[in-house]
Formats: C-alpha cells, structure tokens, sequence
DNA sequence: GATGAATGAGCTTTCATTCAT
DNA sequence: TATGAATGAAAGCTCATTCAT
C-alpha cells in the first residue's frame, strides 16, 4: 500500500460517486415504496405516490424499474434473501436444536422489528407477483418454511416420541408462524418488550406446548 | 295441510315473496363477492367482476348496495356478528375454563372451515374500511378479542400464577389468533384433518405451552 | 298484414329505439375513427381525438369497442367484407371474362370512392392488426386478391398463350391492385372523373398491355 | 507508397479521421433507422430502439440528429437525392423515349431492390414531415415525378395521337407510379426474378397498354 | 327491481427530449 | 463524443358510480 492507493479510495472518481448517488436513490425508493405499499397494500399504491413522497417525477421512478410488479418483486426478493441469509447463519450457529430455535425465533422477530414494511409486504403481497417473480419468490419463501420445519420437526422426534410426533410437526411449525406473522397486527415495542423477550416468551410456549423442557435461563 | 296454512305467514303476499326473493339475491351477491375478495383481494376486485359471475348487470349490482365498499362492510359485519354470536353462545355453555378454550378454538376454525372467503375478509380487509365502516367492524373485532383474552387471561391467572402470568396474557391471546388466522394460508381438509381435530391441536399446545395440563380424554 | 302489424312498426318500443340510436352511435364512431386514421396513421392516433371530435368522452369510447386494435379490426372487417360482397355479385354477373374484369375495376374504384377513409385503412393498416384480427382480416384480403387473380390469369390463358402467359399473371394482378391502391394518394373527382370513367382508362391499359382486343363500345 | 502519400488526403489527420468516424456511425444509424421505421412505421418506431439495436445509449443518438422528425428526414432526403440522381443520368443517355422509360422504370426497380428499407420509408412517411422538411422532400418528389411524367406524356403524345392523349397522360403516369410503389408489398427476388425481369413486363404492359409498339428485342 | 349508456378520475406505462458532465 | 439521469406530456385502459327509463 502507497500513499498512492489512498487517493481513489478518497477521492472517488466521478463515475462513482455517480453510481453510488443512483445505488442510494433507488433504496430509498425500494423503501418509500415498502413503506406506502405495507400501509395500503400493493394495488392501492400508486406509482404516483411513491414519486411525489421522494419529489420525483412520476417518469422518473420508470429509470430505476420497469413495472410495478417489478418494483414489488424487487422489495420482496431483497428482503427475504436478506432475511434468508441472516437466519441460516444464525442456524449454523453451533448449539442443541432448542438453541437453534430460538435464535431464529428471536432473530426473526428482530429481522421484523428493524423492517417492519419489507416484511408486512413479504407476508401478504406474494400473490400479488405473478410468472417468474412469483415462482422466485415462492422459491425463497419454501426454503425459509424448511430451515424452520427442519428444525421443529428434529425436535419433536426426539428419541422417545417418534411415533405420531412428526406427522403433527407440520402443523406446529405454521402455528409457528401464524405467531410470527400475526405480530404485524399489534407489535408494539412499547407494550411488549423487545423482540428478545417476544421471541423468548414464543418459544417457551412452543417449546412446553410440544412437550419439552425449556431451556435452563 | 291444514286451514292455518292459509295465514299469511304460510302463502306470504307478492311483497313479502319479493323481499325474498330480493334478500336471496342480496346474500348471494354478497357471497359471490367475498368469493372473488378473497382471492384477489378487495381492491383488484371490480364490482363489474362480480356482476359478471352472477349474470347480473354493473348498474344493477347498486341496488343492492350503494358503494363498494358498503358491500365490504356487509361482508364484514354479517360475518363477524354471525361469528360473535355463535362463538358467544358456545362460550356460554357450561365446562371448565378449558373446557371453554378448546371450543372456542374449535368453533373459530369451524366457522372458519365453512365460510374461508368471508373469514379471510374480514382477517386481511378491515383496513380497507374507513369511518363508520371501520369503527362498527372494529368494534365486533374487539368484543370477539375480549372473549377470547378473558378466558385466556383467567387460564393464565389461575391460584398459584397471578404474578407475571397477567402481564403476560395479552401476547398469549395473541399468539393465539396469530395461529388461528394464519391457518388461511396453509389449512387443507385433507392434508390437517377436521377443523375438530386442529383445534384440538391448537389446544394442547397452548394448554401445554401456558405450563397447564391438557384435559382427560 | 293486419292492422295491428302497422303498430310495432310505426311505434317502435323503447328498447328498440334504443338500440337504434346506439347501432347509430357506433356507426358513426367507426366512421370517424376511420377519418382520423386515414388522416394521420393507425399509431398516431388517439382514442383521445375520436372522442373529442364526437363530443364524447374518453371512457366512453370503451362502451362500444374494446381496445383499440379491436376499433381498427372493425373497420377493416367490416369494409373488407363488404368490398368483397359487392365485388363477388359483381363477378357473378353474366359476361365475358373481359366484361367482368372491367366492372371490377370500375366497383373497386367505386367502392373507394365513396369510402375513401376506410379502404386506405383496409390498404395500408393491416399490418397494425396482430393476432386473430390479423389473421381473420388477411383471410378477407386473401379472397379478394383470388377474386382478381383468378380473372386475370383466365385473361391471360387464352386458346393461343397458354405457355409463359400464367406464369407472368401473378405480376400482372399485382400490377393491377398497385395502380387501384396508390389512387388513394393522387384521385381527384375534378381532375380525373368519375370511377366509372377511370376504371374505363385502367381496364383499357391492362386489356392492351396483355395484349387483347378492348371491348366495342 | 510515394512521397505523396504523405500529403494529407492521404494520411488524414485526426480531425479528419473523427470526421469520417462519424460519418460513418451516422450513416449506419441511419440504415438502422429505416430499417425499423420501415418494419413497424415512423409513429410506431422509438429512438431507444434505434439505439438498442446499435448498442449506442439513447442520448447518444442526439448527437448525431436533434430531433426524430430530422432523421426522418435524412433518410427521405438522401434517400430521394440519390434515387433523384441516378434516374436522371439514367434518362440523360441517348436512346429513344420508349428506350429511356425502359431504364427509367429499371432503375426504379433495382434502386428499390437494394434500398428497400429507405424507398419504402420514402412511399409511406412522406406526411410524417411538416413544415421545411415535408417541403423540401416534397419538392423532391415532384422533380421525380416530373422526370417520369414528362417521358409518359411525350409517349403518348406522339404524331398520330396528339389529341386526348396528353389529357390522359397524368393517369397513366400516375398506374405507372403505383405499380411500383406497391411493389414493396409483393416484390420477391426469388418468386418474380430481377428488377431487370420486372421491370421489362412492366414497360412491355404500359408500352402495349397506350398502344404501342414493344421494342424489338 | 333492473339496466344500458355514459363519464370523471385515476392508473400504469412509454417516449422524445434535455442537460450536466 | 457520448451518456446517465431525469422529466413533461400524453397514451391506452379501467373502474366506481350515476341516471333516465
């Protein structure tokens, strides 16, 4: 390294200060978006609104995607590989499965509390995608079902329970998250503590309800 | 038949047969409605849609109810009394606290079983309602909480727990409706069983997951 | 014939006036769409204008056609279907090969003459149509073209020349529709006179050109 | 290589190069212009596509003309200056009239045949220009019809036949033009041989047609 | 009761064009 | 010489709603 080398990083060319101005815009404009999306829905969003809540033209919000639908695919796919990522490293993270739980549970919870809107749209608009945005997605959104059957599933055919457990497992996981995605509707960091403390008192119901001690805290 | 089947009430005038007549059309309208709301949610769903269904003319649907979202409201508001009521009367029937948890869940999820559309209506769509719309449905959404948070709260606030377990209750409650109103996404009759059955389910892991033991059965 | 039969006649109910009035409206909305497109192109006109120029609104227009590819659909359906009516009695007339060759170029001519706006649509804007419009108009196109074809090469295969004669025929046909369709950008009633009296001075440059005796008259 | 070489139209300088460079990518902007203009229609075509297609950003291609109506305009002018041109050189050399409609109507044809794209732009865009554009290109096309009309009257108005010839001359000028306009909607190499080929069946019919002998040939 | 006709408002999308660099 | 970013204008189309009958 010569002092040399320190002259692109501080003083970036023009080019890329371009391009980090145009990165810049089009994530607020993902995140306007989600944010005027996740309040009235998809279809009650106006491309319109989206523009005049950042001061761009209307025209203008065509340069960054090309469709609607397109922007909506955008936000969704960007969450939910994002959330996908986060949530399989914190899985691989070393630990008996009741551990792993719940870290996903809490991670989960704290992936929504610092992205409310993306992930209120990833929850209800999927229908809204259609042909391959929709077949992408619901690709991410099969795998994350996965990381969390997988789990559940391990812990209730534990040694003794073999037997009947694992057909039920199904069911506990989307009562799982039925739990976690109903919190959109009344989450409220004020009356309910953290996202820690939700997800911990998650998955001590979940885990007493399957039968199971809880963990030693 | 006899002679009293002359009373008005047995061969009803032209007047009452076309109230009827008129109420039979106004129901099915309402339920060819909820059927295309629910798949394509409330504002992709084009009045013009529904009369297409049903054979009926645009202008014709108005003199049945006069603005779309009227027509949500209706949807909503039948539902959720008719709901209310029967979830009221089963909630007055005598047993246990438990007792009275497991069909209430049961009750929920059959009606759910027997009008989905509607169901989902009134789950994903009360944001769709403004003013008097929105505060009347509101309202029955709260009285049909409350039922459901008392005889959480009083399971939970049972002799030997009142301390944290009140504060606790809300999100218990919650957690319930969370499974309950997910169930839309994923509930097949033939893959989950009866609504009796999941349910019972539900149940048990709640019952368990609040640290109390299931019933005898 | 009755009396009474005069009444539906002279007293047309309601519903029948009606749908006279809008068969009128529709009528006159083709027409006028017909100048504008023959004016200035299939593309570069507007839904917007042909409203505008009947005093009628924009959504207005899409009670009584679909899109607007399906208004150009009509208009060449129905000119082509009607050309090609008129010039198969036209051909079906008793006479000699030459006599009909004659009177149909004297009622295409006429034909255009008195509607100018659509056969330069019919001529120049099949290409704009796609899909089935396309197909069902270019079938329309096909027959009229066999219509002439068939006429000349009859012409051309006389007793004595037989040999190369057929061969050049399609050249000739063609020939023949390039002189009728580029009039669109030269006739003038004043300048030229009437179809009758064109379609005389065309028919006499084929009949000599293919080197036949003009008709006696 | 001489010493001459070293003079400067032989080892251009920069600017000269970058001069031609230009030229050059003008020339085949141009030829890509018309290709789609030709395909879909000036309304129907955009500069982006344009662009697209040469792999040039769409601002890029203002450079090299200010406005979508000037390369319209381009294409007519060079176009018809060029056709213009070569027909007059044509018709300069010595042989009789009928020698010269002969090569006239060749010519036509074989310009055509290797200039498609541009001649057929030339036929249908010419109401695509306004002001001094549609002016001058018009003032063109009249010097071109002018060279055709005047070789047709001077047919037809031979010794014998002074009479109602010339009245009828503008007609047949005017089927000449149209035979060979409308041949870019027929035209095939393959099906209808050379410009050679048809354009002597042409001559043959419009000779024979006004009556008159063909050339011995 | 019911409907044919009509419309205002609004939506998504496209496009020619500009301008700073 | 060339382009990324941006926009005003306008297009096709849809939809909830009305109204005379």
């Amino acid at each position: 390294m010569t002092v040399l080398s320190l002259r692109p990083q501080a003083i970036p060319g023009r080019r890329e200060r371009v391009r980090k101005a145009t990165q810049r815009k089009a994530d607020e404009l993902l995140q306007t978006a989600a944010a005027l999306m996740a309040e009235k829905g998809f279809e009650a969003t106006a491309i319109r609104d989206v523009g005049r809540k950042l001061d761009a033209s209307l025209a203008g919000m065509y340069y960054y995607f090309k469709s609607k639908e397109e922007l909506l695919y955008q936000i969704q796919y960007r969450t939910f590989a994002s959330l996908l990522q986060a949530q399989q490293q914190i899985a691989e993270r070393p630990g008996t499965p009741k551990d792993r739980l719940r870290r996903l549970l809490i991670g989960h919870l704290t992936f929504f509390t610092s992205h409310p809107n993306e992930m209120k749209i990833c929850t209800y608009e999927l229908e809204s995608l259609t042909g391959e945005y929709y077949n992408t997605v619901l690709e991410l959104r099969r795998r994350y079902y996965r990381l969390m059957a997988d789990l559940v599933a391990q812990l209730m055919t534990g040694p003794a329970r073999k037997a009947r457990a694992s057909a039920h497992s199904r069911r506990v996981t989307l009562f799982v998250f039925g739990m976690l995605n109903w919190a959109f509707t009344w989450y409220s960091q004020a009356k309910d503590g953290t996202a820690e403390k939700l997800g911990g008192e998650m998955f001590d119901l979940v885990i007493n309800g399957i039968g199971l001690e809880p963990l030693n805290r």
